[in-house]
DNA sequence: CTGAAAGCGCTTACAG
DNA sequence: CTGAAAGCGCTTACAG
């Protein structure tokens, strides 16, 4: 290209990156040979040079039980973001997590990673730890050490659902949670909810009760119907489990009772999957795409961050606001 | 990592990649020294010294009135095939996908590229045409070209569901397609499959209502109980519209009439689909995640062929099977 | 069986 | 305001 536009590869570069004062002349014949070859630097080439790819990884999980379309939220945030600040993004979907991380940050082929789903004890946080490359978390570890953390506020999003019941004069409520398992393979922020739903339920004078659900159909019809049948008298319904806001419509359908009028619902889920499955219940976004969002914005700070001012580790959980969607009124009398 | 060992870079380097002969000694050493600094070639370096990046890129488009969970199908079928023949994968997705193409090819980020979603008149065509890395489409452009395509049989798909119904003994069908700006935009595989069911009718001596629908609901609700309504003497239900097949059990259950018994149904779309939502149809797979591992095996073996033996291009349309799920049977004598 | 050297295509101090 | 040169970290003919 240098050769084309008759001048050396160092004038050319800087022609191209602006970064020392180029003669008009000069600047123009770079242009035109740029444009007459379609020319576009070596990427491999300018990472090698520069110690930059101008790539960040996101590193996704997919687990069996988790909802699709969530996922697919995540990483349309995550992907327009990184674009829109001049990276590009490589998914990466592997099993291993962990040795993913390991082999691409020791490789160099990124320039910082974005971690989905972490868990409670998530084990791509050691190797983390020790890359060379910077890291945002998207979901609240048990551990948070000097990660930059993104993350839906659970413990505020439990309070609220039962502070909105109990001011519409509900005072028996169930709450229905993502399965057990879900639990146990470190999804902490279900018992956060719940935690702060009880809590704040016991605080007001209402009466909770929490169970697991399942997580597809038809099984969490069967469990909607069963913790409906053992507490009649409970006027209000939490979910924090999306196969169960799926199926409530239908099972409300096939019990002949309605929302708000019978039951009053508030669910926790994306406004995406609302609109999929055209729920009719107020809930609280879970903000997939705006995570992924703020994740990508802090991550690029840290990276083009000049290495003397040093970003503090930053934890933001974001508020949770209720989609009125009109499915909660104050309890009939009976 | 050479100097750790107590070799030159060369052997390093071919210790490495075992493409020439190393004697025990050294191989230890050199397998030493890997592991004690957790050594992994700059992959920058690697791709400059090679031209090859060990990366492809995924060109997804994502309409707004796509069906989501499907697309991730494809994302899964692609990613997890590339890493498993040792490629990662780059995602993209730019509304602007032929200026992505070309920086992305220019640049020579990546070994070769995927796209998704290829419609009837794709402008990423033409720059794929003279991009210097191959690429595989998932979809059947108009203007085939040279290029590997994988998709669906939409043409032997329209078939198969009227010859299915024909041999039940059903003589007037209602087939529902995408809605008609999905055409316009390029999604021509709808109007190949209908077309197909239309002439395999005729063929039978069967009656053919073609519709289409809307994408989402409540409207595509509307929509098929104006079909049926329009068609009292209708008896199989054909869905070429996957919001019409998440909408039908509710129109069903509204209308009071119940599935093979009052009306045999056939849809088309993924496995993974009918399990999200539930759906008791039979239907025709979309087989997304084999269409993105099929596309990806292909352009690896074209990335590395031997420059001399050509691969010849390849069009593979997968021929349609029908999951059955219980939901045909003969029509009812009324 | 192994080493010294060239080269991949950039960027950026160093001279002028 | 511009050019010649070094260097980024690899791979691979070329010698021995």
């Amino acid at each position: 290209m240098a050769r084309v536009a008759g001048v050396s590869r160092s004038t050319a570069s800087y022609a191209l990156s602006g970064k020392r004062t180029i003669s008009p002349e000069v600047r123009l014949k770079v242009a035109e040979a740029v444009a007459s070859l379609g020319y576009t630097p070596n990427a491999g080439a300018r990472a090698l040079a520069t110690s930059q790819t101008k790539v960040i990884a996101l590193l996704a999980q997919f687990l069996d039980d988790e909802f699709a379309p969530a996922m697919l939220q995540y990483i349309l945030g995550v992907t327009n973001t990184a674009r829109q600040l001049g990276y590009d993004t490589l998914l990466v979907s592997e099993g291993d997590g962990a040795a993913a991380l390991q082999r691409i940050s020791s490789s160099r082929m990124v320039d910082g990673f974005v971690l989905l789903n972490v868990a409670q004890d998530d084990e791509r946080l050691g190797v983390l730890q020790s890359a060379s490359q910077p890291g945002a978390l998207v979901g609240l570890p048990g551990e948070t050490g000097d990660f930059d953390i993104f993350d839906l506020d659970f413990v505020a999003t439990g309070r609220l659902m039962v502070e909105r019941m109990s001011e519409l004069g509900h005072r028996e409520l169930i709450l229905v949670s993502q399965p057990e398992h879900v639990v146990e393979r470190g999804g902490a922020y279900v018992w956060r909810l719940a935690n702060a739903a009880s809590e704040r339920a016991e605080e007001l004078g209402v009466t909770l009760h929490h169970y697991f659900g399942s997580a597809s159909q038809p099984e969490i019809g069967r469990d909607l119907n069963a913790f409906l049948d053992a507490h009649p008298d409970a006027t209000g319904l939490l979910l924090n489990n999306e196969a169960a806001a799926a199926a409530l419509p239908n099972v409300l359908n096939m019990r002949g009772i309605s929302s708000p009028g019978d039951l009053s619902v508030i669910g926790r889920y994306s406004d995406d999957f609302a609109r999929t499955f055209s729920l009719p219940y107020s809930a609280i976004d879970s903000a997939a795409d705006e995570l992924g969002r703020r994740a990508v914005e802090h991550l690029v700070a840290r990276i083009e961050a000049a290495a003397d001012l040093a970003v503090e580790p930053l934890i933001e959980l974001i508020p949770p606001t209720i989609q009125d969607r009109g499915s909660t009124a104050a309890p009939q009398p009976r």
